[in-house]
DNA sequence: ACTTCAATTAAACATTTGTTTAATCTTTAG
DNA sequence: CTAAAGATTAAACAAATGTTTAATTGAAGT
């Protein structure tokens, strides 16, 4: 169900007409809405994950290139536990894939789309200034 | 700057090549890494105001119309303090704008980018499953 | 089998973040 | 000007999140 911008248009809206706001009026269209609210639920995870700085920062590296967990510590200069805990979440979330190479576990980016998501960011954050 | 991903290449990378993690070694292909992780510290800050999902759901709402805060509070079934505080992160971010029309303030999308973000946020999550 | 190193996991602690309550601001109506 | 309603702001409280420390697992070498 991707996301339709003209499902719904403006006019008679029910917000236009009321002049009270605490009588709301239940109108069909905005049932309509209360009930597409509910898609979002998974988005928010999604971008929940990528909200943290240094996870945000993992994907970036690992967009340029497979890294191994003590690479991303020392990269980041934290500890390795802690970019291990972060690198469960985006396993969970299938945004980061892993194999084993000896003692060593190489990280890279499991899905494409995460690299439009940090393109569309940074389109939005470079043209606002 | 936007991310190039063909800039790096991994052949002769320095952790395919090093055995040992602790003394990790410093190349000028991880130092150059080093140096651009510092780009995304802006676009975390816009992933974390995605996270919530109020926030999310907000911007869902409005992408399909424009509303005011008591609508929105009665749509999410939250007190009007709580949607006011949390359009002022979306505010401050650039993600919604407002105008005054009498007693009320009616929000909408600032920037068409955040349509694009969450069609690709449900690309991703579509696709996992 | 034992030791070492990379990585993961678990639990305690600290910080951040979101919600709530009350107070304030703005605009319109009387 | 005063009162009422929508919205915002501030401060107190509650809940979720990230980091740290220590313990555990898995793999390679002696």
């Amino acid at each position: 169900m991707p996301l339709n911008k003209v499902s719904l248009d403006r006019k008679d809206s029910c917000t236009k007409n009321h002049d009270l706001c605490d009588t709301f009026c239940p109108s069909n269209q905005l049932d309509r809405l209360r009930d597409r609210v509910l898609e979002v639920a998974g988005l928010s995870e999604l971008f929940r994950v990528l909200g943290d700085e240094t996870r945000t920062k993992i994907l970036y590296l690992l967009a340029h290139q497979e890294l191994c967990v003590c690479d991303l510590a020392s990269l980041l200069e934290m500890s390795l536990p802690a970019i291990s805990h972060h690198l469960r979440l985006l396993k969970a979330l299938r945004l980061v894939k892993y194999r084993r190479d000896g003692k060593m576990v190489y990280y890279s980016l499991d899905d494409e789309h995460i690299l439009n998501l940090i393109r569309e960011a940074q389109a939005h954050f470079t043209e606002g200034r």
